[in-house]
DNA sequence: GCCCTGACTTCAG
DNA sequence: ACTGAAGCCAGGG
């Protein structure tokens, strides 16, 4: 039985990162993966998202790429459900590039 | 039990 | 400045 607060896992890791993202913020895979210590694992980030859909509170929507770029939108259900999500948070997205991603981007090496 | 792919990023030429 | 290839961890076939 594995506890759900095993860190020892890479994916866990990204989870509580993720999970920590405050509302009408959005950070990039790499951003978390090099605050994990692991800046050449962002693959890895990505790759948790996928699984994090079996997770309650994992805003995934709020995790793109480099370029504020919704490289994951094609993954969630629905056709531009991530976009819808993340401009119900305020964040402008137009042809699935986040506008201002500067502005709304957000470090997890800032808060901590 | 082995091989391959995957929501990215960075280094090197 | 641009293009190409490598790296990382985990899950699925």
């Amino acid at each position: 039985m594995v506890d759900k607060a095993d860190q020892s896992g890479f994916f866990n890791q990204v989870y509580e990162v993720v999970k920590l993202i405050p509302y009408g913020r959005v950070t990039s895979y790499g951003a978390v993966a090099k605050y994990l210590g692991a800046a050449k694992s962002a693959r890895i980030v990505g790759y948790a998202m996928n699984a994090s859909h079996n997770l309650p509170d994992v805003p995934a929507h709020r995790v793109v790429n480099r370029n504020g770029l919704l490289t994951g939108k094609h993954h969630f259900p629905g056709s531009n459900l991530m976009q819808q999500l993340l401009e119900n948070e305020g964040v402008k997205v137009v042809e699935n590039q986040i506008q201002d991603f500067d502005k709304h981007f957000w470090d997890p090496a800032q808060e901590f």
